[in-house]
DNA sequence: TCTTAAATAATAATGGTTTTTGTTTAGTAT
DNA sequence: ATACTAAACAAAAACCATTATTATTTAAGA
């Protein structure tokens, strides 16, 4: 379940019954491809440069479709927006709490770490999300700027 | 940082600058021995009993206000709601897919393990967010008998 | 008690997401 | 190849949790 191509997902449309349509490839092969968890609105942006006249809807069902098949994972945050997450297995997002900015991070120590805790929980999870909060270089720069003159 | 006391979270109102209001102390007492992570609108009608008059703009100003000093941390989700969590320490929360229940779990070696990941990947979090989606037994039910008899 | 900046209640506005509706199309049967 | 039809699409409106605005009230210090 590494390696997502193309030909997999097409099987998988194929296989639960669902039309292979140009837009579902597009979307597709976009954010199964991305690595900086996208929000519907960027990808629908890069979308429209091959299909101008494709709706924003139709990016917001594709997604949807592609979690129901558990080919992404769907991450709400407190901004009441969701990025879409390519990578299902254990891994951890490294989230910068200003800016927003999220890569992900695949420490050894972290397939370690679920294994012993889904043992400890005793059941084993459909999912799991692991976010770590950190300031990224730019804004941990505006942030010892603006400690040194203001402070609460 | 256990137990947090009305008397802690008053002090740090104050030396923080802020006033102690009565729907203040009420919003505090509320969440901070919270155990299901409720969102605003569950915790606004509870208020709502004694504080007949209270906003619903007030419950989210006090939530946000209580996240900037550290007392609680905000969980986004993807149905666009938020839900809040009196537990700032690397903990599991155990979620429902389906019907959103959520309850804290604390694997005893959760915080060590946590710990070793900080360490690889070479930072100090600022916080963090450990969720494990399992389906609940009312929903897991459910589910099984939806599948006896319809299937995809 | 007086003063005033902060907090509150009420209300409107915001914006990401979802729903609705009419049109188009992918997949299949003829 | 053509016709058929349920599914998918685009466009637009609706939704709704959250945030912003504004007038009023109040906590806290003088
Ligand atoms: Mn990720
Ligand atoms: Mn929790
Ligand atoms: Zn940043
Ligand atoms: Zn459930």
């Amino acid at each position: 379940m590494m390696l997502m191509n193309m030909q997999h997902v097409i099987a998988k449309l194929r296989h639960s019954g669902y039309k292979i349509t140009p837009q579902r490839l597009e979307i597709c092969e976009l954010i199964l491809s991305s690595q900086n968890h996208p929000t519907a609105d960027q990808i629908y942006q890069k979308i429209l440069r091959k299909f101008p006249t494709i709706s924003l809807a139709t990016v917001y069902q594709t997604l949807h479709l592609l979690k129901e098949l558990g080919l992404l994972q769907e991450l709400g945050f407190a901004d009441m927006s969701s990025r879409y997450d390519p990578n299902t297995s254990p891994h951890v997002n490294v989230i910068c709490p200003k800016c927003g900015q999220i890569y992900d991070c695949e420490p050894k120590r972290a397939k370690e770490l679920w294994s012993q805790i889904a043992a400890e929980l005793r059941f084993k999870p459909v999912g799991q999300r692991l976010d770590v909060y950190k300031y990224c270089d730019k804004c941990s720069n505006i942030q010892s700027r603006n400690s040194e003159t203001k402070n609460r």
